[in-house]
DNA sequence: AATGAATGAGAGTTCATTCAT
DNA sequence: CATGAATGAACTCTCATTCAT
């Protein structure tokens, strides 16, 4: 019995080690430039015991997506559950949280929301994986919304439908992330991102927050 | 059988058709999932008869982009170039075109945005029309900036870095379809980007909008 | 009918235009480097004439090589009817002209010498210029034996099969030339071609030529 | 469907059979005429394995010009080691292994010098084996240099530069053989190349050996 | 369980040849 | 006659996946 919880254990170090060669590769390569060879000599393990531990290329992608968006969920719970703070002061601090993971877990971010595979690739393989991160990406956002609503019932937030709230104001950081991102490639802006966030802030936030508008 | 185009106009008849065939297969299987082959059955013509209308495969990707953001840019032109509107009502119009391009051209927007080849590979091959799709985007975003200073001159706009404004702008809007795009491949929101817009526009346009805040 | 001459004049003019193209192509990037496309810009004509003139990429080839055949073929010709020689001093003579040829009709030696098709496709196409190109080669050789065996006749060579002897003598001289080639491709030896002529001719002439030899 | 080839043993065998596979059919067809996949049939492998045990067709090629080679050379080289043997008589000891290899080994000794890959093909991918194959050669000819100044240094060869003498010899045999074969393949000449072999020799090696020349 | 040699179905690209104009 | 756009078979090389060991 001992033996088989040492073989789990060891299992896992193997599967996350597998997991860490593949973030790290599908992050410098994409995922069409990435060979498993390649993820498997960084592994220090053989091509064939990938294979052991995952069921395919596109399967390891999603795992990695998962893991990196079970990091994001759980930054962000522990940013939410600060006790003491408004429901703007939250939202600022989701917005910085999410920020703070595109920084650390560039690699994590990117492999999510950048270096996409193909949908045909994505779809194919319609396993209990995808309906895992499908319902991350719902947790994620649902978390946001009891911000969002919090604030609302508190009078912090002008009335406003929560749930396309919280997707717009989730939509509008991938946006300035990923345009950051895209030009950081194509060296078309040249702004900082830091820059383009405080103006982002100063643009959504202030139309959130009730203030005595002429048009109200 | 048709062997030989006679003049100019057959030329870019037939890069048209190839052109036409390439987007609808890009857009339905993505860059690595397309084969050239494909691309030539659905043009009507032989393998070989597209190299001798695009260099590669990337580049036939490329001048797709290209085509896709010349009937934006031209949208957008058409947009502002609109007599007697504010600054801020051409900025809502300016969105608007960019959704309603979204929804008409949404192959041409998704090839540009979302299907993205790897980095590595559209690096590899900077030809000229690298370049000029970097140029056009530029040109782009000047053209919003120029509507932004507008309004700042004219009192629309709060004091603010136009430059800045016009891509946080610009970046908000690509995250509102981005995330529309990716949920709908993944089924988790069902919500319609419309809505998501009209919330957005109201979460930004009274930031943008000089009003009396109490902050200030 | 003078129209007719014309045009059949045109139409050598234009056979010649192609067969020096080739001729250069060939010579630069070998028989599979080079592509018809590439010679009919040098000649000047579209792809399709090349094959009004030539029946296939190898007839061209071989074209070529009967060509530089009948080149050779009449310098040599000229160098045994100089009045007045001994047989020595005429096989002398034929050496030189071999090595002139060489150094004056590089392209044409290399041609039916060095940048050799596959056999499968040289034999493939056994055409009626296949074996004008064997005659030619046998009548050169008939040639130079007709002097071997005026020196033999006239005691100046000793008795020797003529036949063989040519066949030696002119296999000796390819030899020669051919090593000098493939090191310069390859750097091996680094000796001049000159020298090397001048030793070969040592070492065959004063065993070809009767001299009070220990062993007769 | 033996799919694991267990040791360094196995491993030679297997790109011993990959090479003799290939010998043949570059033989047969010559470098252009072969196709990776006919090679892949004949040794009974898959494609791919090929690219396992070569980096690229060319490199197959020159592998099998390096055996063919070593061969010679070890050839070579066990000719001189015989004792007793004046140089003359190792010199022509020499030009009958040299008669014995083309005849033994036909297909190595077209591989090396007929069936060339064009000369581009082959500089383009200046890899350590061509060097290797450089050096063979060069070590080749200084074998036989070295028994060329043993027959200068005894009296048995006259005064001469031994390294062109050398060159001259290696470049004469060449010429021999690479005539007979060219003519096997054209049908001209119809001399057996033993029966010029006789004669050169008798060209040859009465103008080396030292004889009361009249011209001396 | 772990391996990594073997596989072979493609992939993009080329180019000799054809034939409608 | 002349053209050159069109063709598509052929080519080399890659790499996710398998499976005997």
């Amino acid at each position: 019995m001992i033996r088989r919880a040492v073989n789990n254990k060891d299992k896992q170090v193997k599967a996350a080690k597998i997991l860490e060669a593949a973030k790290e590769v599908f992050f410098e390569k994409g995922y069409y430039g990435t060979r498993i060879e390649t993820i498997a000599e960084r592994a220090g393990v053989g091509t064939g015991t990938i294979y052991l531990y995952f069921k395919s290329k596109i399967e390891l992608y999603k795992a990695i997506q998962n893991e990196g968006l079970d990091i994001l969920v759980s930054m962000v719970e522990e940013t939410i559950s600060w006790p003491g703070m408004t429901a703007l002061a939250k939202m600022s601090a989701i917005a910085s949280t999410y920020f703070r993971f595109y920084d650390e877990y560039r690699e994590y971010f990117d492999i999510i929301a950048v270096l996409c595979a193909t949908p045909a690739e994505l779809k194919e393989t319609e396993t209990e994986i995808s309906h895992v991160i499908d319902g991350k990406t719902y947790q994620l956002l649902k978390l946001i919304e009891g911000v969002v609503k919090e604030g609302v019932q508190n009078g912090e937030i002008v009335p406003i439908d929560t749930w396309k709230a919280t997707n717009v104001y989730w939509g509008i950081m991938d946006g300035l992330i990923l345009m950051s991102e895209r030009h950081n490639m194509q060296n078309v802006v040249g702004v900082e991102i830091e820059e383009l966030v405080k103006v982002a802030f100063e643009m959504t936030f202030y139309g959130i927050a009730r203030s005595d508008r002429i048009s109200e």
